[in-house]
DNA sequence: CCGTAAACCTAAAGGCTTTCGGTTTCGGCA
DNA sequence: TGCCGAAACCGAAAGCCTTTAGGTTTACGG
């Protein structure tokens, strides 16, 4: 026992071991984490702040493929259109961690870093202050919501014999298998054509 | 010891107890539940099937309280409307139980059968199959996505001096406290124009 | 009156998070 | 070169949780 000549453990493979477990099993535990790496559980909280210090590891590395370049784009609607996109697009990389981001509250650098982006490119574009926020948090609603489907693809609704949904079963059949990303579409495209509505009623005000 | 005069534990009670620990501590956990009931925590499992049991039983009294009258409103998107308002206030009343309830598949009677009721409503409107689901969805997320929001007011984006994030903290001081309510209205109102244009599209095509 | 089912208790296994003290190694400084 | 503190791991334990199993008392139907 004692130190180990070469280091067992440091944050990055922490993350990596955490985020693989999740990926693999849906969630991930200290213990866990410790046995892949072989060490003991104890040990992981010597580089770490607690399992909550984890998630937040996790967040930071799920949303690192958030691509920036997008918030630089023009017209502001191009930003926010890319912006999305990319959010969502790194969620679905690991669908089975939505779960555990979304219930706590984002301290990540990263995270708060793009949405103080994000708002200044909606100030930028002519939003009013009090509308901003509004605007955002709808996006960022339909970003996770349907990356939150995204997670459970078959188990959203469990269709029982006891309770008859023929026109629901037609109607999930018909969608197949995309269901979660046609959704992310239509919110899209519905919050786009919204958004740009209400700035062109702004710019009709003034 | 041994079976008591006057029963101390039903479903009903163990919902009850459930809910209102979730509301005041923001979980539950099946030895809290006894421990208010003055029962010991094995004694639980002879009423529930466990803590997803329990999970699916909060679901269901959550649920009703959503106004089933809503879905049969005309014209249609009237009825959407005040399904989804009627949907997110059910929610709303306790919005700690939200991250509980959206993470496990839904498996309550009451809710497929409104899910059902909604296909039909979209169907009947003269929506495609195919495009029903990704518009179900879509408005699902919105809900519980901005009743999410309502779950962690204050700690959602956890603001710190070691990263300056000006235009967001004066964002989100313009919009005061009823910042999920506003979301949700900028989303629903994208999502109602949005599938009112799909229809008219879809009449012009005929 | 008796047997069975219901409802509760006691007990325990096994997992998780977190903390604490002990032990070994490493790196810098005299 | 020698030493000391910090770093990194181990071992152990406390305290929580979920779930199961078996024992005991009460209620009810025949």
């Amino acid at each position: 026992m004692g130190r180990p000549r070469t280091p067992l453990l440091d944050r990055e493979r922490i993350t990596t071991t955490a985020l693989r477990l999740i990926d693999e099993t849906g969630d991930f535990s200290v213990p866990g984490i410790a046995r892949r790496l072989g060490a003991q559980t104890g040990s992981v909280y010597h580089h770490v702040d607690g399992r909550d210090g984890i998630v937040e590891l996790l967040r930071e590395r799920v949303c690192a493929a958030i691509d920036p370049a997008t918030l630089e784009l023009t017209p502001w609607d191009a930003a926010v259109e890319a912006w999305a996109r990319s959010y969502r697009a790194a969620f679905a990389a690991h669908p089975r961690a939505i779960p555990l981001l979304m219930t706590s509250p984002v301290r990540a650098p990263r995270v708060l870093e793009q949405y103080e982006r994000a708002v200044g490119v909606l100030l930028a574009a002519g939003f009013e202050q009090a509308e901003i926020m509004p605007l955002v948090i709808a996006l960022e609603n339909l970003v996770l919501g349907s990356a939150l489907d995204l997670a459970a693809p078959e188990t959203m609704w469990e269709l029982t014999d006891r309770v008859p949904t023929p026109r629901l079963a037609q109607a999930l059949a018909a969608v197949g298998d995309g269901r979660a990303d046609r959704a992310f579409e239509v919110g899209l495209t519905a919050f786009l054509n919204h958004a740009r509505a209400l700035r062109a009623e702004r710019g009709r005000g003034r």
